[in-house]
Parts: structure tokens; C-alpha cells; sequence
DNA sequence: AAAGCAATCAACCGCTCTATG
DNA sequence: ACATAGAGCGGTTGATTGCTT
């Protein structure tokens, strides 16, 4: 009988267990990792955690007003392309703008599509001069009956989906809705353009083990791999009932897992 | 103080994509 | 060309936290 997997929360031991593990084989071959780490977990789940928490490229605390305006703009571009996002956002994972974007930018644009889809009738319709009067697009709607910047995408996003921009040119939403050029550094059209090109990524941690472990086959790495590890590695994985978990005697935290760079943050870790 | 509600975020699930044999 | 496994992605859920009444 195998012991199912685990699932739910991690414990701080098991983050001690992923990190070095993955300090030691690089952060590919998940299932692999998982099963070496000697976690009871899948894969999966060991990516998840790396990527979204124990990655030391990763950033905390609330996203900037730099970061905001990015998201804002991005997805009115790209949609619900996150990890694509993300990518464009160091330090900030595509679950933690996709969560951020649920919150607090799908709310600010459902509002503001609310008041663009029915706007009042004594104003002057919803055409292009009233949102020229908008204020930046982060300001909070409050008593302003214009529609915010989010409202703006929204609206904007509808009549692209459509095909149609039905004579209002995008370059005169960008005019109106992109922030000083120091907010995002960045050169609207061309900046986006490029789209792949941008590949603003962590390459994947090496690790010398790394390209020793592809070619082998699993049943001989378990002994092998032993040896590297900083802590013992229970019956585990190649036994039927995997004992006990093991305490780690190394002091492994996030940044110092390992000594490689990380391209993306230029971390040294 | 406590109950109810909303907001937030970590984690899982199922699907798709990609690399490899 | 096809099958398979692993990785990645987006959607969703559930637990926790913070706020309001």
C-alpha cells in the first residue's frame, strides 16, 4: 500500500525540505524533486510552492502603484494571460496577480464598465470626451462620475473582443490613460509589441547534479543521490510505508539554498 | 465580546502544451 | 507520426484574517 500524498498547507519543515532540495537539483524535474526531497508530495504541489512562495526572486507586500498600472495595463492587452503578466512584473507571481487582479482590479473595472454601459443621460453620452476628463487611472472613482482607468480598459477590451473600436483609436486611450513615462519605464506600443521577446525569466537554477540526474533513470538515482543530500532521506519513496520525517541539520533558508544568480531579480542566492 | 461578512491568499484541479522516445 | 510524461497555465476552492455590526 502507498501512502497517499499530502495535500494542504505546508509545514515548515516540508519548506526546509523543498528548498534544499531544490537548492541541490534545480528547479525542473518536479516529480523528481519531490520524490528525492522526500516529501510526501506531488510534484506539483512542490512547484507550486517554489514558485508562488519559496522562490527567493519572489517579492512581498502590497503591489505598487507601478505594479498596479502594469497589471491594469497588461491584461486589458493580453486578457487573463497571468503567467505572461507575471513575467513582466519581477518578483510577482502570476497566482498573486491573479488573485490581486480578482480583488481589486476586476471590482475597480466592473464599476466603472457599470457606469460606462449606463452613463447618465443628462451628460454628454459616453463618448471619448468624457473619459478625456478622467484622472489618472488609479484614482478611486469615489464621488467622480467619470469612469476610472480600469473602466476605460474594460470598456475598451469589449470593443476590441468585438473587432471593432467603433472610431475610437487606441492611441488616444493609451493618451489618455498612460501614467508620466518614470511610472512604468516603459514605451507603450513598442513595449508591448515585442511581446515574447520579453523574456524577463529566472533561468533554471542549475545545479550540477542537474544534468546527471536526466539521464538516469529513477530507481538508480535513489541510492545515488543519497550521498548529496543534507539530510538523510528516510526509506521513503521506494518503500511501501515511508517512516518518519526527518529534522534537517542544515540552516537552509531561501537565499541560501544556492549561489547562483537569479536572472530575474539578479538575487544572489 | 462575538457573530457575520468580506477580502485575501495559498493551494488544488483539470486542462493544454511541449519535449522526448 | 504517435504516445507518454512532465511542466505550465488558468480557474476555482477553502482556510484564514480583518472588519463591521
Amino acid at each position: 500500500m502507498k501512502e497517499e500524498t499530502r495535500k494542504g498547507p505546508w509545514t515548515e519543515q516540508e519548506d526546509r525540505q523543498l528548498v534544499s532540495s531544490v537548492g541541490l537539483l534545480g528547479d525542473r524535474r518536479w516529480d523528481f524533486v519531490a520524490k528525492v526531497s522526500g516529501l510526501n508530495r506531488t510534484g506539483k504541489s512542490c512547484r507550486l510552492r517554489w514558485v508562488n512562495y519559496l522562490d527567493p526572486c519572489l517579492k512581498r507586500g502590497r503591489m505598487t502603484p507601478q505594479e498596479e498600472y502594469l497589471i491594469l495595463e497588461l491584461h486589458s492587452r493580453w486578457g487573463n494571460r497571468w503567467s505572461r503578466i507575471a513575467r513582466r512584473l519581477p518578483g510577482r507571481t502570476d497566482n498573486e496577480i491573479k488573485n490581486y487582479w480578482r480583488t481589486h482590479m476586476r471590482k475597480k473595472a466592473q464599476q466603472g464598465r457599470t457606469k460606462v454601459a449606463s452613463p447618465p443621460q443628462s451628460s454628454a453620452s459616453s463618448s471619448s470626451s468624457s473619459w478625456q476628463q478622467s484622472a489618472h487611472p488609479f484614482e478611486a472613482p469615489s464621488e467622480n462620475p467619470e469612469p476610472c482607468g480600469a473602466a476605460m480598459v474594460a470598456a475598451v477590451r469589449e470593443k476590441r473582443d468585438d473587432g471593432k473600436l467603433e472610431g475610437y483609436p487606441m492611441e488616444q486611450i493609451w493618451d489618455e490613460m498612460v501614467p508620466p513615462a518614470e511610472m512604468t519605464g516603459l514605451s507603450r506600443y513598442e513595449e508591448f509589441c515585442e511581446d515574447e521577446a520579453c523574456n524577463i525569466s529566472c533561468s533554471p537554477m542549475s545545479s550540477p547534479l542537474w544534468d546527471y540526474s536526466r539521464d538516469t533513470s529513477f530507481g538508480k538515482i535513489d541510492e545515488e543521490f543519497k550521498m548529496f543530500l543534507p539530510f538523510s532521506i528516510p526509506a521513503w519513496s521506494m518503500e511501501e510505508n515511508p517512516a518518519d520525517t526527518q529534522t534537517l541539520p542544515v540552516h537552509l533558508s531561501p537565499s541560501n539554498a544556492s549561489s547562483s544568480t537569479c536572472g530575474r531579480c539578479s538575487i544572489i542566492r
